[in-house]
DNA sequence: GCAGAATTCTTCGCGGCCCGCAATTTTCCT
DNA sequence: AGGAAAATTGCGGGCCGCGAAGAATTCTGC
């Protein structure tokens, strides 16, 4: 159990970070400061990069605590489930408990994503994540399990949740992100046979041009 | 055509971008400053910030400037050639023309990775190739192609790239990363069978361990 | 060739971020 | 309660990114 000393601290961490991106949200990316984000907790500027190393770090921390969770869900799934089903229901699963931003926030986001210190960070904060959970793969496939290809797994479900995800934001279309996320994975596991079925097509008709 | 002062442009960029990759390799991403980047090639710092945003971007854009050798080394491949061939004979060929970095530069690399900025912005580029090889793949697989599933297909080259270039920066072995590079991305064509082959292993002992 | 125009480079300065250090206050453990 | 450990804070310094304005260089039409 942790300390209260310990609790406080990441109180305070968490009330940072969740200024950070409200401040964020609300004022746009280039309009925000360390001062801004350390007064409205009520610290010092400096107290601030006690636990943050960047602003942008603070705002995308949100992203890295989803680690525990990750893992959790995807532990969570009966043993007896083949492993990509276990991986995309605990993925979508936490999606799903992460929620959809705010419509009004749309393209305040989609102007943070513009911002090249705070895409490098979500891109940090992903990779991150995707440690956590090739670990988790890993622990799930078993000892014989090769580290790379769970690595390699957990790789392609962020991918797939950063691409569903930028596409969602970048088109007003009123559905969600999580059916593209999970059609992509699935494809993925399949071997993207929708891509290279097209493509065998595509050869078929060269070769029968390239034979008249 | 590119006009003459265009060339020259291009020019003091690239050797802006190769000064600050030389000298962050020489001296670790902590000591470059942007002032001794500029003064390197002779230009004024001020000078510096018209061609890249930040030291990081510099030192990073080798990997951005890639794209059009991405771009036609896969359209190059043979028509009739099955997508994840092409894709993973274009990416290799690419990887290998590029080079391995020299046995002395590797813990410097590794140090660059552990900089925050620098590591961002290497995903940042990362993103960026991965953009362009999605419309190549979508190109390449015609008009029917779905782009997100090219997008995908895109990301999964990039996450290979990346885990294989870590994984044999992390480790002192003799040989390149290229092998991981291509099996990783042959593990993807299949569907990563080898992690869920062992997965149904431990499924097995699970179902037996039950039955007891 | 040349003079004007256009573009680029440089100098200067401001606001901001990040970090090391040391003093101070708060919290924890016994 | 009192000492130890740790967190917060102010200060100082270095660097960065950017804007403005003048200087220099290149381009263009003649």
């Amino acid at each position: 159990m942790p300390g209260l000393r310990e609790r406080k601290k990441q109180a305070a961490r968490r009330s940072l970070a969740e200024a950070a991106l409200r401040l964020a949200l609300e004022r746009g990316p280039d309009q925000l400061r360390v001062e801004d984000i350390a007064h409205e907790v009520g610290v010092s500027p400096r107290t601030f990069n006690n636990y943050f190393s960047s602003k942008e770090e603070a705002v995308c921390s949100f992203i890295v605590d989803q680690q525990e969770r990750v893992r959790e869900a995807l532990l969570a799934r009966p043993a007896h489930e083949p492993l990509w089903d276990a991986v995309i229901t605990a993925a979508v699963e936490r999606q799903v408990a992460e929620g959809t931003p705010r419509r009004e926030d749309v393209w305040r986001i989609r102007e943070m994503m513009h911002h090249a210190g705070l895409f490098g960070e979500m891109l940090r904060a992903h990779v991150t994540v995707e440690r956590v959970l090739a670990t988790a793969i890993a622990e799930r496939a078993g000892d014989g399990a090769n580290p790379l290809h769970a690595r390699m797994l957990a790789g392609i479900v962020q991918s797939a949740a950063r691409i569903a995800f930028h596409t969602w934001l970048n088109s007003d279309t009123a559905e969600g992100y999580l059916s593209a996320f999970t059609e992509l994975l699935r494809e993925a596991q399949a071997g993207m046979p929708a891509l290279t079925a097209v493509a065998a097509h595509t050869a078929v008709a060269d070769r029968s041009a390239a034979a008249s």
